[in-house]
DNA sequence: GTGCCTGCAAAACGTTTGCACTGGC
DNA sequence: GCCAGTGCAAACGTTTTGCAGGCAC
């Protein structure tokens, strides 16, 4: 399973702080590890109470803290509506970016590094030392352009 | 003055929708026009009690979402905190992005021509129609570091 | 006079925390 | 047994809205 890496690092981070395993934070670990990326506190905790209905949401929602401090998850704020957690780019090796669709709500990832070289750029002309960057476009997907084309499938003028 | 140019605008949006000129929001068009950019609600509330004391909280945040609605203001959320709002970029001419110190709190704005392109041929690749993007870099800032180096005299914001 | 606008207060919303009980070690 | 972890509910900070009265037109 490509996941054993993943609870590997979870357990060895456990480890180093003295924290504990309980089956809650095993529960939650396999729900985000094989659950779509870009997940809320609300659908992830969903995908957990299918195994044990009786976690809260806050359990849910300390534990992403704790995947955020250790490095594997990351929280992401795309417009209105809760956070969204996505595996950190530490964990799947893969930097990248988003591209949020206005209409359906789709979210892309990409990378590009021109646009990563030019950061960089950027960051020296000001001496600024760059710890994070956010990158999102926000606009419409492919998927939608050609939904509001077909004259059928919705109305021109919404 | 410089600020003609957005009154006028914002005059104009009123009158094509058949909304009315208040002396409320005529006072915040003034405070915000000529305010620090990146300003809060309560900042700006602030700003414009001292014109008028008895504005409410939700008619500034009515009258910027209103600003934001005729393409004058653009309403940002950079981390945490109450959201911050700015002249939008058809009001200056002027596109930009942000880099965020994370020690000082200062918001510096730039714009990098290289970013920009990359980001078409990105939108491109993938079909996607951009209607606006979101490009922020969170990190140290120059006079941090040096003050980080040389801790006597460090700059602290907010 | 009509109905948009305002100010207040309260609701809504997502996030965070205090607390008593539970359970891993 | 100790103390971190949990579940609940309530607090929190911010945004949004319902409503009665006010004001631009």
């Amino acid at each position: 399973m490509a996941h054993d890496r993943l609870h590997e690092r979870l357990n060895a981070y456990l480890a180093k702080k003295g924290l504990r395993h309980t089956s809650q934070r095993k529960v939650i670990a396999d729900a985000f590890f094989g659950g779509p990326n870009h997940i809320s506190i609300e659908e992830l905790l969903a995908r957990v109470r299918k195994e044990d209905a009786r976690v809260g949401y806050a359990t849910v929602y300390r534990t992403l803290k704790l995947f955020t401090e250790c490095g594997l998850a990351a929280e992401r704020n795309f417009g209105s509506g809760p956070s969204r957690y996505e595996l950190s780019d530490e964990s799947t090796d893969h930097h990248h970016d988003h591209l949020i669709c206005l209409e359906c709500g789709g979210i892309t990832e990409f990378h590009d590094p021109a646009v990563e070289k030019a950061q960089e750029a950027i960051a020296r002309r000001y001496g600024f030392r760059v710890r994070s960057h956010k990158h999102e476009m926000y606009g419409v997907c492919q998927a939608c352009q050609q939904a509001d084309e077909a004259p059928r499938a919705r109305p021109r003028r919404s």
